[in-house]
DNA sequence: CGATTGTTTGAGGAATATCAATATGTGTGG
DNA sequence: CCACACATATTGATATTCCTCAAACAATCG
């Protein structure tokens, strides 16, 4: 048991669970309590979902491999792809609240997870109001993230959006500890230009111009940044300034 | 005090502070602990700030009367506006998580908010987990609101946009008990364009098009809902359809 | 290796931004 | 209460971006 506990604290470690019990003022008996309910990584096949819109809340998940993406479907059956998340995300935050997943998840590849089982998290947030805010504070970075890609899709042009992508995915792999000039983009086109609010046309020539103007190189499947501060000022210039 | 104590209950069965209080499990002494701690109505002049994106988080802020809009800076000084909010909505949960406001809310015109001090509510929310669900599941609602604008602007064409926004305004109202066919539009245009990630010129014609087409009429700072069955028509076809 | 699925390229057109001019509304001092 | 000035909103003409449709191309899987 005692090496079980060993193993998770380790896996954790690299993981945002770690953003998620170690710092905020949990004591060491605290975090044993909180890794002895972390369900150590299990598979999830590519195509697979991990949750889906409407399903009941079981769990939180945090992506030690592979990569997910979540959509949410509107009453009038269009879909908006809400996000990519990598090794070291967390998912499942948005069932937390309702008890009830307000989006659908989705492995892009053949992955793995942890499992944070939902019927001790209430229990763990009573007695740990540390993880309370901790968990608060990871929803509240979920709510900045939308209101960044409002931003984006509101006031940046196709180029504009794409080169925001980038960056961001850029910046989560240096956060990582990764190398922040690679860029996964294992996802369909078409995904990439849901997400973007564009078509996945323009999102291929909108790729092939960054890569012409020397900003970027790489395969299909995977990206290399070039020019990060470059890529950063397109990224910047917005579509148009707003008015007043 | 009592008979303060009776005014505030009034006062807030109106506005999403119930929401806030009432429902959830909360006993008669418990909603008498958390209506004590709500300072009554009090002003804000038009075009004044209520709180400013970086400020630290003070209170939260129900809107009694009047209405408010929020929006945020980007790093590259780009600003949008994320939402607009009339009497009995909830302002400020956006600074509950890092005691940060991340968004500055300024009033559209004269108006009054309620206060619940920051102090209060994290010793509430230890001592009634009650109310933490109900904060969690009001941050979460936001959540959902953002996402839904997301897919408003990511696959609706100008029409759409502005449709979907009348719907989302009239239900609001609905909620309340207000006439849902009766919005109000007091919002500069520009401010409106930018909110909907379009031109103000494009705001107008649009706008115009609907009372052309029968399905709106109204003045400048306030529209009626003529139609609302082919208002959530327009709303609901999509610029396009997302690929695959 | 053929079938299927996913991606890129090209030509044309529709939606919407831009720029410029006009109109309407709002507040202030006479 | 009017008239002027300034802010806000509408209208019109043109330009541009990005979507649409169609076809070729590349990758993946049995």
């Amino acid at each position: 048991m005692a090496k079980q506990t060993e193993r998770i604290k380790h896996a954790c470690s690299r993981c945002s669970l770690a953003d998620l019990c170690l710092p905020y003022g949990l004591d060491l008996d605290e975090i044993a309590q909180l890794e002895s309910n972390v369900s150590p990584s299990h598979d999830v096949a590519g195509d697979a979902l991990l949750f889906d819109q409407g399903e009941s809340f079981q769990a939180l998940y945090a992506v030690s491999a592979g990569s997910f993406k979540t959509s949410v479907l509107d009453a009038d059956g269009l879909e908006q792809i809400m996000g990519f998340y990598y090794a070291g995300d967390l998912l499942g935050l948005d069932g937390l609240a309702d008890k009830t997943h307000q989006c659908t998840a989705l492995a892009i590849e053949h992955s793995q997870v942890c499992r944070l089982p939902f019927d001790q998290i209430e229990n763990l947030m009573t007695r740990l109001p540390a993880l309370r805010n901790q968990l608060m504070r990871l929803m509240s970075r979920e709510l900045t993230d939308d209101e960044q890609q409002l931003l984006t899709l509101g006031r940046k042009n196709s180029e504009g959006r794409m080169a925001s992508l980038l960056i961001g995915l850029s910046r989560r792999r240096a956060t990582r500890g990764l190398d922040a000039s690679r860029v996964s983009l294992n996802m369909k086109r078409a995904d990439l230009a849901n997400y973007l609010g564009m078509r996945m046309e323009t999102v291929s020539r909108v790729l092939n111009k960054l890569q012409s103007d020397g900003l970027l190189h790489g395969t299909r499947r995977e990206v290399t940044i070039a020019d990060s501060a470059a890529l950063s000022a397109r990224a910047g210039s917005a579509a148009w300034i707003a008015d007043q």
